[in-house]
DNA sequence: TATTAATCGAGACGGTACGTCATGTCTTTTA
DNA sequence: TAAAAGACATGACGTACCGTCTCGATTAATA
């Protein structure tokens, strides 16, 4: 109805940030986890991969556990999402089954396994963690569980621990997938 | 009255590895993974904690993970030990209930997560880790559950698969534990 | 034959420059210098102590020295004139006394100091400096000199070393005066 | 008398200074000083060039300034010293020639012009430029002129003064000589 | 009155250098 | 000959500025 702008709400000026370059950080901070491991894997070296200053790395994240977590999300949202509608215990199935292959076959699979590892040594990266994926991941899985629950009876009496049960072992051997060599 | 040093008969001459170095330098790495993380625990500090050269950590151990490995050894052996004798189910499970204890409650079990963290980043590591303790660790398991078989019938039609099962939710539950705050 | 602005000469549209703008430019970096030295002075600082985007400086300036150069033109013109007219030598032991004062006490002494300082370490400064500076105000020099030799009689034989020689001192005195504390 | 090691007066053990590393710090600081300008005298670009790390800098070296205010004071030694014995007065115009020679000509000079300069923007490094050269030389030259009062009478009734008159000027041209080009 | 062109603040960008820290190797002295 | 001390080349850390650029808003002259 009116054309006002807002009071004091200066619409934002200056440049944009440049898609091209966020693309490129997530590509080289994924190549060099996958190609070099996560020991390799410094600000330094995805800035010269992606071709790009490390500033420009520090602006958009605070840390490389965030670069990785943003690639991380992605992934889970496409391969660990849980559908919509009625539920069955075939679904639950086929959920940790889903699991199972991103796990051990898909490269964000990998970027997981690193992030629990570096959650081992570094208190504000498993802090991170449990934000952005564990916990957001976890409450799907509970509300996947209790969909099977009241659609087909009770899975388990504790959801929790039958969620551990199903996902610790397939992390357990992805965690401790002989090297090669 | 004395013990003279027998003249000419000088066998090998130079000091001995210094065992009170030794011990300060288990200990100063186990206290620093207790109270900063692993990602405290550098050579360096290692060395100003136990108030040693960083040369003497370097002639004895290659790694920092090999450190803490000689630590967890000991560990493993005290708690995570297989009986002699006859196996039962119950021992079975009380084995299973040590390593939940172990990992959940006792500083090496701390010692294990952050090894087991640092091997999904470093190859290396990860190699030392199945060579020095997970791998021997497997063997007593298997050892375990076949005993139970021998006197009590089977235990499951997988050995590997089972022992997965009952392990991968202690290690998932320890790795993800929330942090603090 | 005609007077039509040429074509293709079309005079010039949109907005002008903002003199409070550069007002304000130059004093933030007059303040720079007095309160934290030439180290501190950088674009990025006097574009936030004016309260201006960091193009606008390099829109009409194209170094700090251009900057600094632009507050000494003015200083100079009012404190180091030559006056007009006969000149007696008492018109040039003023000048000389002019010159030790604005050295020793007025801020744009500091500035000429500071600009000579860097002139030692940046050939283009150095160009400027002499450019927009140094020459012009010798040859007033040369020129309040040689009238005065008109109308009183020859001051020294070499007036360049005259010159140095009243200058000299008083610029050695003012850069090596002792930092406080 | 005794052979006692002095108490608490363990002697150093470890490596020694690389003496190499030293001078091929000293030369590569004079050679970019000289090629190009105390603008490009950078920790990095000394490492670069002397071939060696930046630490090893760092840890010898509080800052570039105290690394040519070494190459300056050898220098200074060489040249601008003062002679044992009686002192005439042609000594102490050998001595100002001295000094212009020092400045026009000689690399040494080139660095003590930049290090006044730099004295201009950093009130640290005027501090280190007093106590390291301009107040020993002047206590140097104030000997110089009150010795050669003693045997020839005074030379001027401000020592101060007269040794700005003969100092400033040759600084003067030195820092005002026009920039090649 | 609408269009056009220049200015402004804001801020993203690829770079370079900063000064610090840990790496693993080495050399020297002491015990 | 082991140990403490410590120098060394290497390389990453996170920060500060550099000078260039793009964006949206604003302002003034032209059409």
């Amino acid at each position: 109805m009116d054309t006002v702008p807002e009071a004091g709400a200066r619409r934002r000026t200056g440049n944009r940030r440049d898609e091209e370059a966020r693309r490129a950080i997530l590509h080289a901070a994924d190549d060099l986890l996958a190609e070099h491991g996560f020991a390799k894997l410094t600000i330094e070296a995805i800035a010269r991969g992606a071709g790009v200053a490390k500033q420009t790395i520090y602006r958009w994240w605070p840390s490389k556990v965030d670069i990785l977590l943003d690639g991380l999300a992605e992934g889970a949202e496409k391969y660990l999402s849980v559908p919509e509608g009625e539920i069955t215990k075939a679904d639950v199935d086929d959920y940790f089954e889903r699991y199972r292959h991103f796990i051990d076959e898909l490269p964000d699979g990998q970027v997981l396994l690193a992030l629990l590892g570096h959650a081992q040594h570094d208190i504000e990266a498993a802090r991170l963690l449990h934000d952005r994926f564990l916990t957001p991941q976890r409450n799907h899985e509970r509300d996947l569980i209790e969909r099977a629950t009241r659609s087909q009876g009770p899975v388990h009496e504790d959801v929790d621990a039958y969620i551990d049960g199903r996902i610790g072992p397939i992390l357990w051997r992805g965690l401790t997938q002989p090297p090669a060599g």
